[in-house]
DNA sequence: CAGCATCCACGATGATACTG
DNA sequence: CAGTATCATCGTGGATGCTG
């Protein structure tokens, strides 16, 4: 009874191996598709961001890991930091260009996964 | 001297929390978004395959982690299983009507990402 | 060929405490 | 407030060997 519909291919030109294990697509697609990455990436995605919002918002996270993905993606060019030297200290995180280009990308990919979820992952009603 | 462009937000009505912990979409987005989760949807966007040709085409991967992902993928309602009872067994994997509709959203990101990770990752010439 | 069962290692992640 | 340092652990994932 599953719905078993198979359209035409998608069009993709690169994925023969799927990628050469090792490749620079593997490491930034494991950044950016880890389990803390997206989620900052979608809360950015709405605008410039504290760290203590962005702590609140991604529920769960702790502060290892925030510190360590936002390093990640900042290093990949994906988020800018900005602190201001006043007491007590203020940092806001905002999207780069190039994050904001993936971001829009992966906005409709997690719309989807939240539209999706609660039947895949729940009972099937 | 990053690029620092920040269009207008994008749409997202779902990113209060940025999900509650532990809600359906944490955990489907999880499998979606796992190491090999991606590669696996990537390959069988291209059609149907079989477990040995998914093996070779996703280089690097172990069998047991093809096997658990193949799995969760099924459990999942996004890749349907189809085992030819023949001798040597032939299994077949394709997507369901859902891991299409996924995949079309994975594919833009994943050839972004392959269209960006050498500039991103490496050097940034 | 297409798996499953086991054992094992290490890295990812969490909890806690401390600091500029 | 915005982190960093340290430690304990938990799970992911790899290697191997066996089977229908």
């Amino acid at each position: 009874m599953e719905a078993d519909v198979r359209p035409a291919p998608l069009p993709l030109s690169f994925t023969d191996g799927v990628f050469p294990a090792g490749c620079p697509s593997r490491i930034l697609l494991d950044h950016v598709t880890s389990k803390w990455g997206v989620l900052i990436l979608i809360a950015l995605s709405e605008g410039a961001q504290r760290w203590s919002e962005l702590r609140r918002r991604t529920e769960g996270i702790s502060e290892k890991m925030l510190a360590q993905t936002l390093k990640t993606l900042e290093r990949d060019g994906l988020v800018s930091r900005e602190a201001q030297p006043v007491i007590p200290p203020r940092v806001d995180y905002s999207l780069t260009g190039k994050g904001y280009e993936l971001s829009a990308l992966l906005v409709p990919l997690v719309a989807w996964a939240f539209d999706n979820a609660e039947e895949i992952i729940n009972g099937k009603a």
